[in-house]
RNA sequence: GGCCAGGUAGCUCAGUUGGUAGAGCAGCGGACUGAAAAUCCGCGUGUCGGCGGUUCGAUUCCGCCCCUGGCCA
Protein backbone atom coordinates (compact mmCIF):
# COMPACT_ATOMS: atom_id res chain seq x y z
CA UNK A 1 0.00 0.00 0.00
CA UNK A 2 1.27 3.40 0.12
CA UNK A 3 0.66 7.02 -1.84
CA UNK A 4 0.50 7.32 -5.60
CA UNK A 5 4.33 7.73 -7.10
CA UNK A 6 5.70 6.26 -3.75
CA UNK A 7 7.25 3.97 -5.95
CA UNK A 8 4.55 0.89 -5.09
CA UNK A 9 4.85 -0.99 -9.28
CA UNK A 10 9.00 -1.19 -8.54
CA UNK A 11 8.62 -2.74 -5.36
CA UNK A 12 6.23 -5.50 -6.57
CA UNK A 13 7.57 -6.45 -9.40
CA UNK A 14 10.88 -6.92 -7.52
CA UNK A 15 9.61 -8.49 -4.89
CA UNK A 16 7.87 -11.07 -7.77
CA UNK A 17 10.87 -11.73 -9.34
CA UNK A 18 12.37 -13.37 -6.23
CA UNK A 19 9.64 -15.08 -4.69
CA UNK A 20 6.74 -16.90 -5.54
CA UNK A 21 3.97 -14.11 -5.98
CA UNK A 22 1.30 -13.19 -8.57
CA UNK A 23 1.19 -9.52 -8.23
CA UNK A 24 -3.09 -8.31 -7.84
CA UNK A 25 -3.81 -4.58 -8.87
CA UNK A 26 -5.52 -2.56 -5.98
CA UNK A 27 -6.24 0.47 -8.33
CA UNK A 28 -9.81 2.00 -8.89
CA UNK A 29 -8.36 3.90 -12.00
CA UNK A 30 -6.17 1.03 -13.65
CA UNK A 31 -9.35 -1.36 -14.03
CA UNK A 32 -10.85 0.46 -16.55
CA UNK A 33 -9.17 -0.76 -20.20
CA UNK A 34 -7.08 1.80 -22.33
CA UNK A 35 -6.57 3.87 -19.70
CA UNK A 36 -2.99 3.46 -19.66
CA UNK A 37 -0.84 6.42 -19.74
CA UNK A 38 -2.65 8.57 -16.75
CA UNK A 39 -3.34 5.18 -14.65
CA UNK A 40 0.49 4.57 -14.68
CA UNK A 41 0.10 0.80 -15.73
CA UNK A 42 2.88 -1.22 -16.03
CA UNK A 43 3.44 -1.35 -19.91
CA UNK A 44 3.33 -4.22 -21.97
CA UNK A 45 6.41 -5.86 -21.69
CA UNK A 46 6.23 -6.05 -17.84
CA UNK A 47 3.06 -7.09 -17.73
CA UNK A 48 3.97 -9.99 -20.13
CA UNK A 49 6.43 -11.12 -17.46
CA UNK A 50 4.40 -10.10 -14.59
CA UNK A 51 1.16 -10.52 -14.98
CA UNK A 52 -1.55 -8.26 -13.07
CA UNK A 53 -4.88 -9.54 -11.94
CA UNK A 54 -7.39 -7.04 -11.74
CA UNK A 55 -6.33 -4.41 -14.64
CA UNK A 56 -8.32 -4.09 -17.59
CA UNK A 57 -12.00 -5.30 -16.65
CA UNK A 58 -13.86 -2.41 -18.06
CA UNK A 59 -14.42 0.25 -20.58
CA UNK A 60 -14.17 3.47 -19.21
CA UNK A 61 -17.98 3.99 -20.47
CA UNK A 62 -18.38 1.48 -17.30
CA UNK A 63 -18.20 1.55 -13.55
CA UNK A 64 -16.74 -0.53 -11.02
CA UNK A 65 -17.09 -0.68 -7.11
CA UNK A 66 -15.55 -1.71 -4.26
CA UNK A 67 -18.07 -4.92 -4.14
CA UNK A 68 -16.79 -6.28 -7.23
CA UNK A 69 -13.30 -5.47 -6.20
CA UNK A 70 -14.03 -7.56 -3.13
CA UNK A 71 -15.43 -10.51 -5.03
CA UNK A 72 -12.88 -10.46 -7.57
CA UNK A 73 -10.17 -10.52 -5.58
CA UNK A 74 -11.08 -13.33 -3.23
CA UNK A 75 -11.37 -14.93 -6.58
CA UNK A 76 -8.40 -14.44 -7.97
CA UNK A 77 -6.37 -14.80 -4.34
CA UNK A 78 -8.06 -18.33 -4.37
CA UNK A 79 -6.78 -19.61 -7.60
CA UNK A 80 -3.38 -17.76 -7.03
CA UNK A 81 -3.23 -20.11 -3.90
CA UNK A 82 -4.78 -23.15 -5.68
CA UNK A 83 -1.53 -22.89 -8.14
CA UNK A 84 0.25 -22.75 -4.94
CA UNK A 85 1.85 -19.52 -5.12
CA UNK A 86 0.94 -16.43 -2.90
CA UNK A 87 -1.35 -13.29 -4.24
CA UNK A 88 0.70 -9.90 -3.56
CA UNK A 89 -2.16 -7.25 -3.37
CA UNK A 90 -0.87 -3.67 -4.47
CA UNK A 91 -2.13 -0.37 -5.26
CA UNK A 92 -3.34 2.44 -3.63
CA UNK A 93 -7.52 2.55 -3.53
CA UNK A 94 -7.53 2.30 0.30
CA UNK A 95 -11.49 1.82 -0.14
CA UNK A 96 -10.68 -1.57 -1.94
CA UNK A 97 -8.41 -2.58 1.03
CA UNK A 98 -10.76 -1.56 3.23
CA UNK A 99 -13.26 -3.56 1.70
CA UNK A 100 -11.33 -6.62 1.57
CA UNK A 101 -9.94 -6.70 4.85
CA UNK A 102 -13.02 -5.98 6.87
CA UNK A 103 -15.39 -7.10 4.34
CA UNK A 104 -19.01 -5.07 3.39
CA UNK A 105 -22.08 -4.77 4.80
CA UNK A 106 -25.67 -6.22 2.37
CA UNK A 107 -26.41 -3.26 0.56
CA UNK A 108 -28.03 -3.46 -2.69
CA UNK A 109 -25.62 -3.01 -5.37
CA UNK A 110 -25.60 0.65 -7.40
CA UNK A 111 -29.13 0.96 -9.16
CA UNK A 112 -28.46 3.33 -12.63
CA UNK A 113 -32.22 4.17 -13.34
CA UNK A 114 -32.52 5.23 -9.97
CA UNK A 115 -29.73 7.02 -9.84
CA UNK A 116 -30.35 9.00 -12.90
CA UNK A 117 -33.60 9.90 -11.29
CA UNK A 118 -32.17 11.05 -8.35
CA UNK A 119 -29.88 12.87 -10.08
CA UNK A 120 -33.06 14.89 -12.22
CA UNK A 121 -33.83 16.16 -8.63
CA UNK A 122 -30.98 17.40 -7.21
CA UNK A 123 -30.76 19.44 -10.56
CA UNK A 124 -33.80 21.02 -10.07
CA UNK A 125 -34.10 20.89 -6.20
CA UNK A 126 -30.64 20.84 -5.11
CA UNK A 127 -29.10 18.19 -3.09
CA UNK A 128 -29.65 19.86 0.47
CA UNK A 129 -33.19 19.43 0.07
CA UNK A 130 -32.90 15.69 -0.99
CA UNK A 131 -31.22 15.83 2.28
CA UNK A 132 -34.36 16.81 3.67
CA UNK A 133 -36.07 14.45 1.94
CA UNK A 134 -33.57 11.74 2.81
CA UNK A 135 -34.39 13.08 6.74
CA UNK A 136 -37.96 12.31 6.53
CA UNK A 137 -36.79 8.77 5.63
CA UNK A 138 -34.30 8.02 7.67
CA UNK A 139 -33.32 10.64 10.37
CA UNK A 140 -30.13 8.71 11.55
CA UNK A 141 -28.57 8.33 7.92
CA UNK A 142 -29.49 11.81 7.38
CA UNK A 143 -27.80 12.98 10.25
CA UNK A 144 -24.34 11.28 9.65
CA UNK A 145 -24.43 13.56 6.11
CA UNK A 146 -23.71 16.74 5.63
CA UNK A 147 -26.68 18.59 2.78
CA UNK A 148 -23.52 18.67 0.54
CA UNK A 149 -22.37 15.74 0.37
CA UNK A 150 -23.86 14.77 -3.11
CA UNK A 151 -22.72 11.25 -3.56
CA UNK A 152 -23.59 10.05 -0.16
CA UNK A 153 -26.95 11.70 0.14
CA UNK A 154 -27.57 9.48 -3.48
CA UNK A 155 -26.11 6.37 -2.44
CA UNK A 156 -28.23 6.40 0.59
CA UNK A 157 -31.46 7.39 -0.65
CA UNK A 158 -30.96 4.57 -2.90
CA UNK A 159 -30.47 2.21 -0.26
CA UNK A 160 -33.37 3.24 1.60
CA UNK A 161 -35.67 3.10 -1.69
CA UNK A 162 -34.50 -0.02 -2.63
CA UNK A 163 -34.87 -1.90 0.46
CA UNK A 164 -38.01 -0.05 2.18
CA UNK A 165 -35.68 0.49 5.90
CA UNK A 166 -32.83 2.55 7.51
CA UNK A 167 -29.54 2.37 6.10
CA UNK A 168 -28.53 1.12 9.20
CA UNK A 169 -30.65 -2.44 9.25
CA UNK A 170 -28.32 -2.95 6.23
CA UNK A 171 -25.38 -1.72 7.33
CA UNK A 172 -25.71 -3.98 10.55
CA UNK A 173 -25.76 -7.29 7.91
CA UNK A 174 -22.47 -8.25 7.22
CA UNK A 175 -21.63 -10.49 3.94
CA UNK A 176 -18.62 -12.42 5.24
CA UNK A 177 -16.89 -12.91 8.39
CA UNK A 178 -13.52 -14.00 8.43
CA UNK A 179 -10.55 -13.21 5.36
CA UNK A 180 -9.92 -16.85 4.81
CA UNK A 181 -6.11 -15.29 4.45
CA UNK A 182 -3.43 -14.20 6.96
CA UNK A 183 -2.60 -10.70 5.53
CA UNK A 184 0.94 -9.63 5.58
CA UNK A 185 0.98 -5.59 5.25
CA UNK A 186 3.60 -3.08 4.23
CA UNK A 187 2.85 0.87 3.45
CA UNK A 188 5.07 3.19 1.54
CA UNK A 189 5.36 6.07 3.26
CA UNK A 190 7.47 9.42 2.01
CA UNK A 191 8.97 10.83 4.99
CA UNK A 192 8.98 14.34 3.37
CA UNK A 193 5.87 15.44 1.66
CA UNK A 194 8.01 18.11 -0.33
CA UNK A 195 9.87 15.23 -2.58
CA UNK A 196 7.12 13.37 -3.15
CA UNK A 197 5.37 16.33 -4.38
CA UNK A 198 8.23 16.82 -6.52
CA UNK A 199 8.29 13.89 -7.61
CA UNK A 200 4.67 13.56 -8.52
CA UNK A 201 5.27 16.74 -10.93
CA UNK A 202 7.67 15.26 -13.00
CA UNK A 203 5.34 12.21 -13.21
CA UNK A 204 2.34 14.29 -14.25
CA UNK A 205 4.82 16.36 -17.17
CA UNK A 206 6.28 12.64 -17.95
CA UNK A 207 3.04 10.92 -18.80
CA UNK A 208 1.97 14.68 -20.91
CA UNK A 209 5.00 13.96 -22.75
CA UNK A 210 3.91 10.33 -23.03
CA UNK A 211 1.12 11.32 -24.89
CA UNK A 212 -2.22 11.67 -22.30
CA UNK A 213 -4.09 14.12 -24.52
CA UNK A 214 -3.88 11.61 -27.18
CA UNK A 215 -5.33 8.71 -25.12
CA UNK A 216 -7.98 10.48 -23.99
CA UNK A 217 -9.05 11.79 -27.27
CA UNK A 218 -8.48 8.21 -28.66
CA UNK A 219 -10.64 7.43 -25.73
CA UNK A 220 -13.58 9.83 -26.71
CA UNK A 221 -13.54 8.54 -29.93
CA UNK A 222 -14.01 5.26 -29.49
CA UNK A 223 -16.61 5.54 -26.69
CA UNK A 224 -19.73 7.13 -25.71
CA UNK A 225 -18.07 9.05 -22.65
CA UNK A 226 -19.08 12.03 -20.52
CA UNK A 227 -17.60 14.24 -17.84
CA UNK A 228 -19.82 12.51 -15.15
CA UNK A 229 -18.45 9.03 -15.61
CA UNK A 230 -16.07 7.60 -13.08
CA UNK A 231 -13.41 7.20 -15.23
CA UNK A 232 -13.38 10.41 -16.49
CA UNK A 233 -13.40 11.97 -13.53
CA UNK A 234 -9.78 10.16 -12.46
CA UNK A 235 -7.07 12.34 -11.88
CA UNK A 236 -5.32 13.17 -15.14
CA UNK A 237 -8.32 12.43 -16.89
CA UNK A 238 -10.72 14.77 -15.88
CA UNK A 239 -8.28 18.15 -16.36
CA UNK A 240 -7.45 16.86 -19.98
CA UNK A 241 -11.23 16.42 -20.60
CA UNK A 242 -11.13 19.91 -19.54
CA UNK A 243 -8.27 20.85 -21.87
CA UNK A 244 -9.91 18.73 -24.75
CA UNK A 245 -13.18 20.94 -24.26
CA UNK A 246 -11.37 23.83 -24.45
CA UNK A 247 -12.14 24.93 -20.77
CA UNK A 248 -8.45 25.18 -19.38
CA UNK A 249 -5.33 25.76 -21.05
CA UNK A 250 -2.50 24.08 -21.11
CA UNK A 251 -0.76 25.35 -18.67
CA UNK A 252 -3.45 25.26 -16.21
CA UNK A 253 -4.14 21.75 -17.32
CA UNK A 254 -0.58 21.08 -16.06
CA UNK A 255 -1.19 22.38 -12.74
CA UNK A 256 -4.41 21.41 -11.68
CA UNK A 257 -3.28 17.72 -13.05
CA UNK A 258 -0.15 18.24 -10.24
CA UNK A 259 -2.12 19.73 -8.01
CA UNK A 260 -5.06 16.77 -8.18
CA UNK A 261 -2.70 14.14 -7.41
CA UNK A 262 -0.87 15.95 -4.84
CA UNK A 263 -4.10 15.31 -3.03
CA UNK A 264 -4.81 11.67 -4.42
CA UNK A 265 -1.53 11.25 -2.32
CA UNK A 266 -2.66 13.37 0.92
CA UNK A 267 -6.38 11.40 0.97
CA UNK A 268 -4.07 8.01 0.75
CA UNK A 269 -1.78 8.95 3.71
CA UNK A 270 -4.80 9.96 5.85
CA UNK A 271 -6.04 6.27 5.44
CA UNK A 272 -2.42 4.97 5.95
CA UNK A 273 -2.12 6.65 8.91
CA UNK A 274 -4.65 5.00 11.04
CA UNK A 275 -4.20 1.91 9.14
CA UNK A 276 -3.84 -1.23 11.75
CA UNK A 277 -0.85 -4.05 11.64
CA UNK A 278 1.11 -2.51 9.21
CA UNK A 279 5.41 -2.38 9.00
CA UNK A 280 5.95 1.65 6.77
CA UNK A 281 8.84 1.91 4.84
CA UNK A 282 10.31 5.24 3.85
CA UNK A 283 9.80 4.81 -0.01
CA UNK A 284 12.18 7.73 -0.20
CA UNK A 285 15.55 6.29 1.51
CA UNK A 286 17.61 3.98 -0.83
CA UNK A 287 17.37 0.24 -0.91
CA UNK A 288 13.59 0.16 -0.29
CA UNK A 289 12.80 -2.97 -2.73
CA UNK A 290 15.33 -4.63 -0.94
CA UNK A 291 14.29 -3.30 2.58
CA UNK A 292 10.87 -4.54 1.82
CA UNK A 293 11.98 -7.69 -0.04
CA UNK A 294 13.87 -8.27 3.59
CA UNK A 295 10.72 -8.03 5.69
CA UNK A 296 8.75 -10.12 3.43
CA UNK A 297 11.35 -13.06 3.81
CA UNK A 298 11.16 -12.66 7.73
CA UNK A 299 7.12 -12.63 7.77
CA UNK A 300 6.67 -15.54 5.15
CA UNK A 301 6.29 -19.11 6.33
C1' G B 1 19.68 58.53 -17.90
C1' G B 2 14.05 60.20 -18.57
C1' C B 3 8.81 58.90 -18.41
C1' C B 4 4.92 55.43 -17.09
C1' A B 5 2.99 51.13 -14.37
C1' G B 6 3.88 47.99 -10.41
C1' G B 7 6.24 45.93 -5.48
C1' U B 8 0.45 43.32 -0.07
C1' A B 9 0.06 35.40 2.20
C1' G B 10 4.17 30.13 -1.19
C1' C B 11 1.69 32.17 -6.29
C1' U B 12 -1.95 35.60 -8.87
C1' C B 13 -4.18 39.72 -7.15
C1' A B 14 -8.13 42.76 -4.32
C1' G B 15 -8.47 46.42 -0.54
C1' U B 16 -8.10 50.13 3.28
C1' U B 17 -11.81 58.19 0.98
C1' G B 18 -5.61 57.31 7.16
C1' G B 19 -7.79 53.37 12.60
C1' U B 20 -2.00 47.60 11.35
C1' A B 21 -5.72 43.54 5.67
C1' G B 22 -8.80 39.28 2.46
C1' A B 23 -10.16 36.38 -2.05
C1' G B 24 -8.82 32.56 -5.61
C1' C B 25 -5.13 28.97 -6.29
C1' A B 26 -1.35 26.29 -3.66
C1' G B 27 -0.46 24.05 1.21
C1' C B 28 -2.22 21.54 5.86
C1' G B 29 -5.82 18.64 9.02
C1' G B 30 -10.26 15.56 8.94
C1' A B 31 -14.66 12.37 7.39
C1' C B 32 -15.39 8.01 4.53
C1' U B 33 -19.64 0.80 3.21
C1' G B 34 -21.31 -1.04 -4.43
C1' A B 35 -18.54 6.08 -8.34
C1' A B 36 -13.27 6.07 -3.65
C1' A B 37 -8.04 8.66 -8.61
C1' A B 38 -15.01 9.63 -5.95
C1' U B 39 -17.71 12.87 -2.58
C1' C B 40 -17.57 16.23 1.38
C1' C B 41 -15.97 19.25 5.88
C1' G B 42 -12.45 22.43 8.53
C1' C B 43 -7.76 25.69 8.87
C1' G B 44 -5.66 32.64 6.68
C1' U B 45 -0.18 37.40 11.06
C1' G B 46 1.64 38.62 6.43
C1' U B 47 8.53 43.64 8.66
C1' C B 48 1.43 45.56 3.12
C1' G B 49 9.70 46.78 -0.83
C1' G B 50 13.30 50.12 2.51
C1' C B 51 14.30 54.74 5.15
C1' G B 52 12.40 59.30 6.52
C1' G B 53 8.27 63.20 6.77
C1' U B 54 3.13 64.83 7.92
C1' U B 55 -0.37 62.85 11.68
C1' C B 56 -2.99 61.07 18.02
C1' G B 57 -2.36 57.08 14.40
C1' A B 58 0.67 55.51 7.83
C1' U B 59 0.17 49.51 4.51
C1' U B 60 -2.89 53.96 2.77
C1' C B 61 -0.82 60.80 1.92
C1' C B 62 4.27 63.20 0.79
C1' G B 63 9.79 62.83 -0.19
C1' C B 64 14.08 60.02 -1.22
C1' C B 65 16.06 55.23 -2.22
C1' C B 66 15.97 49.97 -3.91
C1' C B 67 13.76 46.21 -7.13
C1' U B 68 10.61 44.47 -11.49
C1' G B 69 8.19 45.32 -16.23
C1' G B 70 7.09 48.57 -20.43
C1' C B 71 8.12 52.81 -23.46
C1' C B 72 11.74 56.70 -24.82
C1' A B 73 16.97 58.13 -25.27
Amino acid sequence: MGPTASGKTAVALELASRLPLEIVSVDSAQVFIGMDIGTAKPDRATLEKFPHHLIDLAPPEASYSAARFRADALRVMREIAARGRIPLLTGGTMLYFKALREGLSDLPQADAELRREIDAQARQRGWPALHAELAALDPEAAARLKPTDAQRIQRALEVVRLTGAPLAASLARRTEDALPFRLIQFALLPSDRAVLHERIARRFNAMLAAGLLDEVSGLRKKHRLHAGLPSMRCVGYRQAWDFLEGAIDRAALREKGIAATRQLAKRQLTWLRGWPETEAFDCLAGDLAARVIGAAMRALP
